[in-house]
DNA sequence: CGTGCAGTTGAGCAAATTCAACGCTTGTGG
DNA sequence: CCACAAGCGTTGAATTTGCTCAACTGCACG
């Protein structure tokens, strides 16, 4: 357990709905980003839990979360990670299918469902964010997915250069989360993960520094690895 | 290839738009399924193909579906089966991301994406129905996702827990897949298929009668297997 | 300077794949 | 009607892959 007080800080505490209208008086499309508050987390804290009520969803401002889902058997299935720019915990239904934690100190842009869900029926572009957001929600896990089907060595392979794009679009990519979070969220375990990047780097495809920093050094090895990309 | 004429007989050619209107006048909430029209495909026959335009969507009213995409390597991931009810092909984007073939004989509800679209801009009815289909094909794939994390046998174990209950709702399951089919769902090869079915029966969980037809003989013993689920 | 945590490395083992052979069913052509 | 080939499924043996368990390293923190 841990202190809601200690670790979570609202910025601005009540969802306000700043109506943007131009000069005509008529509101114009606004971007869903303005319907709500941001709330800092620090890391490892959980945002929202399995089977609690879904009345709102989150745009990572900064930082790093993750999703889950803890299995029968004790292990847990890292569903998606979400970086900067990324929605995550927006839900059909009436309760969470998920577990949600920060990975590093996180600052989230938190937008009450039932408000987009209003706004949306008149605002045809509120509408399309949503769309939007959906369907980027479905990609993500048609791509974890196809990942799953893939062994050990592209798994690790495909998930570096998932997150080079995704993070940095450099080839100097800083991982946010542990061995741990990686393994779970690509169905292996840590040393399989730790003989994968060691194995990696031996070829010359990357270089590790510290626990966290990876270099692409091989983009094209890297990307033959996962031949079996979709 | 096929010869489309010989495989493919359309029932109702156009999309036709069947306003149902109260007493009043007034158009009442409508179904979204009577806005397409059936076309019949046999066997074994391509009903769209990835990076088409997805300018449609589907619905299951009789036989079988798979949609799938072909990985770099050749191998064939299967991403869903649909059955008797189900929707499915409906994509945010404007190409498919996977393709879509008949199983065994199949009719299929064919309805125009615009259509459904632009009557959901006006009907909420038609707009919650989107919502919900596009949720289904979400919770399919995090299914599928957490399918793909256990092992063999759990995996088969939990794939005709799935198809009884989708199915026939009763522990009788005629599978209209083949073992290739179920291979390429499940992420393993179809010896290992065959040997886990073979496995089940010894333990007295399943019958086999024939090469599509199992009996769930104990269903807590299947699901015990599967505990790893979510 | 110990303690604890995160990650790495190695040896043995279990699981699933590969490769190969075989059985059953179906369809085809003589 | 039979012979035979092709397709689908099953079974067995050898091999590979990734896991388990255990020891070990490096680093942070008291």
């Amino acid at each position: 357990m841990y202190n809601v007080l200690s670790s979570v800080s609202v910025e601005r505490p009540d969802f306000i709905l700043a109506s943007r209208k131009g000069p005509d008086g008529h509101s114009s499309p606004r971007r869903i980003e303005s319907i709500g508050g941001t709330v800092m987390y620090t890391r490892d804290v959980e945002i929202f839990g399995e089977s609690e009520p879904a009345d709102y969803f989150c745009k990572v401002v900064s930082g790093a979360v993750r999703t889950y889902t803890v299995l029968a058997d004790g292990r847990r299935q890292v569903c998606a990670f979400y970086l900067r720019g990324d929605f995550f915990g927006l839900e059909a239904n009436e309760t969470r299918t998920s577990s949600a934690d920060s990975i590093v100190d996180s600052k989230l842009l938190v937008i009450k469902r039932s408000v987009a869900m209003t706004l949306a029926q008149t605002d045809e572009e509120i509408a399309r964010q949503i769309w939007t957001i959906w369907d980027k929600e479905l990609q993500i896990s048609r791509a974890h997915g196809s990942l799953l089907t893939k062994n050990a060595k592209e798994r690790v392979a495909a998930f570096l250069l998932e997150m080079a794009d995704r993070f940095s679009g450099t080839d100097q990519v800083e991982l946010p989360m542990s061995r741990r979070d990686i393994a779970d969220y690509l169905g292996v375990t840590i040393e399989t993960i730790s003989r994968m990047l060691a194995d990696l780097e031996g070829h010359g495809a990357i270089s590790l520094a510290g626990w966290r920093r990876v270099l692409l050094r091989n983009r094209r090895v890297l990307g033959q690895l996962c031949l079996r990309e979709a």
